[in-house]
RNA sequence: GGACAGGUGGGUGAGUUGGCUGAAACCACAUCCCUGCUAAGGAUGCGUACUGGUAACGGUACCGAGGGUUCGAAUCCCUCCCUGUCCGCCA
């Protein structure tokens, strides 16, 4: 949620940013209307229930001493309908105000480079070079026959659900071990977290309200299956005040996420690229603003050490303002080198929300006698899937086997 | 899922014939004083959000959530949520 002062008192430079992420901004002139709206309305209101609280008080004493209320009650009876009416408006406007609040994306940093897709992102560097095949590598589902079972996956649930089997089966677990251990010895405290959560904790982090339809929901509860870790991993502090002594906050959490993929029609639909249920190895910290930037760049370079030591290419990708996600200030991808697909496929995606999830889920920080919002930062050190398809294309021999990454073998 | 008991500030916990309680007391915490050494004592401060004011200092709202009754509710009524205990069920 973006500060309603900040766009009270600084609206054209709110807009400014906001036209880099593709934002209409009559919504925000009717957001900045709707406050101003409010905050006279409440200067009405709290007058009359100031004088109501003190003649209701008077009203005890009076009756206590026996005097005549007869005028007095006829007075705050009066008032009383006033005063109703005027909260009735005030929680109008409040519920405009926060239905339209909560539907407004971050706002992007300076740096974010202008753009309106993901053909505008800028590459800001290659790590490793992509190894070379003297033979034409295939692409992971055409190695896959005793690794990844496509049509069971099919017939168990529906399209984009696969079964990984032997090797594979095994290798997706020595990676989430591997990865685990690999952020933990960069000071990343692991924590296991429900994969189903509820509707504040999915507002708290910016996916509802309007993103309901890209997560399944359980019948019959205000229940949901989690998209990503960063959901109930930054929720662990919501509505909490965090001492300052604590901060940074450095989590590693794995957890299986689930996303309808609404409007990804047609997209990867071979392979294993995109599915409802995948496995992921996430990062997510809660920062003071002054460390966020530091944190975030520790983050980047966690996931892209983490893709080194795999000994998988790979480039960092600097998201421009279009492709820049809802909450999201800043955003580093990550795309791994693919030779079956001859090209880089996003496997990490890391992203500095500064104030906004915080400002929603109410975390912050005593910095001294003031408290202040944190900033939370989420990223993924990696996406288990992606991961392994990856090691299953870079790692294939011509007689159609696959080796295992050295740093894995003492996981297997 | 059923029965009973509860949900108050960082913690413990008063407050249940509605008004003087936004909330006692104790603990924790912060600053200061005394003392002087791995102790004790004393003073003051110490919820959150919005809002007025340069500030001092005020106002409003919040005692699980939402509604209701009333001039006035933490205190009464309704709905929901959660926790504990017992029972049932289950990896």
């Amino acid at each position: 949620m973006l500060d309603i002062k900040l766009i009270q008192n600084d609206f054209e430079n709110v807009c400014k940013k906001l036209r880099k992420k593709n934002v209409n901004e009559d919504i925000i002139e009717s957001l900045k209307e709707i406050s101003l709206k409010l905050k006279s309305k409440r200067a009405e209101l709290e007058p009359l229930q100031a004088e109501q609280n003190a003649s209701s008080k008077l009203f005890g004493v009076w009756a206590r001493e026996g005097k005549d209320i007869s005028e007095l009650k006829a007075r705050l009876s009066q008032n009383k309908e006033k005063i109703a009416t005027l909260s009735k408006d005030v929680k109008e406007l409040e519920e405009r105000l926060s239905n339209l609040a909560l539907t407004i994306p971050n706002l992007p940093d300076d740096i974010v480079p202008q753009g309106k897709d993901e053909n505008d992102n800028i590459e800001i560097k290659k790590v490793l070079t992509p190894p070379t095949f003297d033979f034409k590598p295939k692409e992971h589902w055409e190695i896959s026959e005793n690794w990844i079972d496509f049509q069971r996956g099919v017939k168990l649930s529906k399209s984009r659900f696969s079964v990984l089997k032997n090797e594979a089966a095994k290798l997706e677990r020595a990676l989430i071990n591997y990865m685990l251990d690999f952020n933990t010895k960069r000071g990343f405290k692991e924590v296991a977290v429900p994969y189903i959560v509820n509707r504040e904790t999915l507002t708290g982090t910016g996916q509802l309200p309007k993103f309901e339809d890209d997560l399944f929901k359980i019948e019959g509860e205000e229940l949901f299956l989690i998209p990503t870790a960063e959901v109930p991993v930054t929720n662990l502090f919501r509505d909490e005040i965090i001492s300052e002594d604590e901060l940074p906050i450095k989590m590693t959490s794995y957890t299986a996420c689930f996303r309808k993929e609404a409007g990804s029609a047609g997209r990867d639909t071979r392979g294993m690229i995109r599915q409802h249920q995948f496995d992921k190895v996430e990062l997510v910290c809660i920062t003071k603003p002054e460390d966020s930037d530091r944190i975030f760049n520790e983050m980047v370079k966690c996931a892209s050490d983490l893709l080194s030591s795999l000994g998988l290419a790979h480039r960092h990708l600097m998201l421009c303002g279009g492709d820049l996600g809802f909450g999201a200030a800043k955003t580093v991808d990550l795309e791994a080198w693919f030779p079956g697909q001859d090209r880089y496929r996003e496997i990490s995606s890391i992203s500095n929300t500064r104030d906004f999830q915080a400002r929603r889920a109410k975390i912050r920080y005593k910095d001294g006698k003031k408290n202040r919002l944190v900033h939370t930062l989420n990223g993924s050190s990696l996406a288990v899937g992606r991961t392994l398809i990856s090691i299953m294309e870079n790692y294939q021999k011509a007689d159609g086997s696959i080796e295992i990454p050295k740093v894995l073998k003492s996981y297997m």
